[in-house]
DNA sequence: TTTTAAATTAAGTTGACACTTAATTAAGTG
DNA sequence: CACTTAATTAAGTGTCAACTTAATTTAAAA
């Protein structure tokens, strides 16, 4: 899923979504007012949201009103604190590090 | 430089040349030798991740050893936290569901 | 100084995808 | 039932970037 978590968030109107929605739910229109770009541009970059698991979507009556789904971002956090806090890669740095500065005095 | 960053992940070869970069430094001929795309195709997905700051690179006669810079995912797990875990967020869903609770029993 | 190795830059091709406008679905409201 | 509102699906277009092969740079080795 973190294939479609990223490529959802790679897109800066998608991303201008998703702080919109942080402030709690808002339909399609509500959003689409926020932007230059058409509403069926916005209906689909909210398909692509959903699909990705970020957001989530309730019915009623003619509306539908979206919202941040927390647990979508589950995987791409993870996948980042491999990089920022494995205990592994800063004893590899620190390895190399001070490899460096023996070797290149 | 989110925007560069989120760029740089949203690439599966990309994706695994920091996977590949994890466990300590590689030149860039190591890193192609993982894939079976051209040297070439590396060589500019090297360039991309540097530009966005995720990797950084030592030159040591012909070669160039290529390493993960854990600062360049700074920006991107910060982006990240603000939906993972912002109280607000959590504050306003619970807030909401409880109103879905009353208004659609 | 020729040759080899490591890596990049150059240039061109192709597919994906973020848009657009037009048409369609679906659910109230007069 | 028309009409309006909310939102989507359909279909087509243009741009961009991930590849390719070929050529070029840079440093070391023979």
């Amino acid at each position: 899923m973190i294939e479609k978590v990223i490529a959802s968030l790679s897109v800066p109107s998608r991303r201008e979504i998703l702080y919109l929605l942080r402030d709690g739910e808002l339909t399609s229109t509500a959003i689409a007012e926020h932007f230059e770009i058409s509403a069926p541009a916005i209906s689909q970059h909210l398909k692509v949201l959903q699909h990705s698991g970020l957001v989530a979507v309730r019915k009623s009556g003619t509306k539908r009103y979206y919202r941040i789904r927390k647990e979508g971002f589950k995987d791409l956090k993870a996948f980042i604190d491999q990089f920022w806090d494995d205990s592994l890669i800063r004893l590899k740095e620190a390895a190399e590090e001070e490899e460096r500065r023996n070797n290149e005095p």
